[in-house]
DNA sequence: AATGTTTACGAACGGTCGGTCGCTTTGTAG
DNA sequence: CTACAAAGCGACCGACCGTTCGTAAACATT
């Protein structure tokens, strides 16, 4: 199988701009997020950004996605590695915390960021992120759900909406307050997890 | 006591220019605020902007201040009038929501906005963020500790950083999820307050 | 009535923005 | 070798940005 030598190289582009482009976009915002900026910072032409995006909403648009790949990369599929129940919702949201703390992007989180940021302005880009959130949501509810099936709880009560606060709350506050939000966080899920576990002995201490 | 005319004039214009800007500053931003988009709301000419502030960060530490005093005349006055202990807890809670809910600032939140907005962005207005932010944890953390002391609470634990998750997660979410959402935010620090409370009677039902 | 101050305005400036156009380079296919 | 297509670049455009400056009106002080 041979590939065209053209669309490789676009290709390798295409992604290398996506990765620039979101990592500024969690620091300067989305929309402010600047095609000269990123340009720049691939040593890239911005004139050439429009043979693979035809406008900088469609830009945006893509780096949603790259996001969201991101995410399902290093946050959700580690997490499904641990076992269904309680222990997956906790590697879940210690692996979410972990990728905050890892500093691998330099804004903290792009979902929380942008929610934010388009909270009030319709369009394309806000419909985009409101039904990513919305499938996050039930992502934790059937997470939460098999928890329950599997006995670990009696009840899913708050429980993925609870995750979620912490795990936003958490990377707003590092900035301001230190790492030691993010033990904060894992504490206060832990403690939750404990007083409504059948068997509180399968979570872990923390170190 | 006479009043300068031209004094109170400018402080009249001042307040205008202010609640229109906290308003903006919502939905697009501190950062994407626009001085043209100001003044022309107001009717106002953009040049006469500089008469009141040197400059653009000059009229966003001022809308952070602003916001300050209206979160405190709006959520945190009222809040106050509920009896020490877990009771002021919950009224504080309620109110905030209530803030959020009552859409009295078309952005949501301006602190979490703003917050998420500048967390990776050093310079006088996010150091005047996190200042803000710190004061807002620790007065969590005071009124959380007179629970304790009035016998209310057994300890405070995590609730201090439990209570502003819940608080920015329904903000957050409020636009995608519906009203719903500050349902949730309610139910889930009622359910924490009734099992960590030493008299959960004193605790409403929700309506 | 004369002087000084505060508020506010209109015009203009340099700079950055997103976006367009024509061109060159690189690689594929016949 | 030729014809074609994709990738990428440099120059340029109109629009908007924050900011400056000179000026005029409103008002207080003397």
């Amino acid at each position: 199988m041979t590939v065209d030598g053209r669309l490789a190289r676009g290709e390798r582009t295409r992604t290398a701009v996506l990765d620039q482009a979101l990592r500024l976009a969690t620091v300067n915002g989305l929309d402010g997020l600047s095609l000269s900026q990123v340009a720049d910072a691939l040593g890239v032409s911005k004139s050439g950004l429009f043979a693979h995006w035809r406008s900088k909403e469609a830009l945006q648009l893509a780096v949603v996605e790259h996001a969201r790949a991101q995410w399902t990369d290093e946050v959700i599929r580690p997490a499904l590695r641990a076992p269904r129940g309680v222990r997956r919702l906790w590697a879940l949201h210690d692996r979410r915390l972990g990728f905050y703390e890892a500093g691998v992007l330099p804004g903290g989180c792009f979902f929380a960021n942008a929610n934010f940021e388009f909270n009030a302005r319709p369009g394309a880009i806000s419909d985009r992120l409101g039904v990513q959130s919305a499938d996050w949501m039930a992502f934790l509810t059937r997470l939460a759900g098999e928890a329950v099936e599997t006995g670990d709880l009696r009840e899913a009560g708050s429980l993925p909406f609870l995750m979620e606060s912490l795990g936003v709350c958490a990377v707003m506050q590092a900035p301001v307050l230190g790492p030691a939000t993010f033990r904060h966080a894992r504490q206060a899920l832990l403690d939750h997890l404990r007083a409504v576990a059948a068997d509180p002995t399968i979570l872990p201490e923390l170190t």
